[in-house]
DNA sequence: CTGTATCCACAACGATACTG
DNA sequence: CAGTATCGTTGTGGATACAG
């Protein structure tokens, strides 16, 4: 009901006449713990260095965020540049097709703001 | 409190100030490979039986399906109902909190539909 | 029809340490 | 700064068979 009407109909054909499913599709590229993560803080802060992802990740080791950047690369979704040879310095950064992930980032996000965003006694807080 | 402006500042706050975030937390409840289509599923046609689940995702086993079900009952986004006791009938179908997640979904939904769609000669199809 | 019971395989994650 | 090397643990999924 939101935005396209037509287009939709062919969904029905392929999701639910089996074969191939735009939704499986959609998970296996972001389907892995971090990558969300990732790219939002990619959509949000634009190029950045490993470091600086690992910061602002939080949580994630060197290893994983290193794997699972190598992933999105793989994936296209993510582009990895060297900038600097002297104190190494790696940029990565989204491709556009990458971010044409941002509606699926942000609902995410969004959702998880209004249903799991800890209890904050905020608005009564006039007590 | 569904379209809020001001709250998503917050969202800085938490996501990049560590400690919460929330699309960690929106993965951590449909992260699981098989989630999102199992919700897109009912999102689509209501309540269904197992088998009926079954049929419709294509590709998943009784038991991880099993396994599925029982975890997202467990999260509240599924609920479980036994219909008919002679020939065991059960019906599952999405809890407030589950259908909240339309959004969601349909965004994966709609993003693999652009992106991923396997290439289409359908255009010239007029043979 | 609606599952469970097993067992196995492998991917994913995590902690720690080390390198250019 | 930007990773890699190990190693171990757990998660997740898949195949097959069986059961209420």
């Amino acid at each position: 009901m939101l935005a396209m009407t037509e287009p939709l109909n062919q969904l029905e054909v392929w999701c639910e006449g089996k074969e191939w499913c735009p939704i499986t599709s959609t998970t296996s590229l972001i389907g892995k713990k971090w990558h969300p993560v990732i790219i939002h803080r990619l959509l949000k802060h634009g190029p950045s260095g490993f470091n600086e992802l690992k910061e602002a990740v939080d949580g994630i080791s060197s290893k994983v965020l290193s794997d699972s950047l190598e992933d999105l690369e793989n994936k296209q979704l993510v582009s990895r540049e060297i900038v600097n040879e002297k104190p190494v310095r790696v940029q990565y950064s989204l491709t556009q097709y990458g971010e044409s992930l941002q509606p699926v980032i942000f609902e995410m996000r969004d959702w998880g703001m209004e249903y799991l965003a800890p209890a904050e006694d905020a608005e009564s807080s006039t007590v």
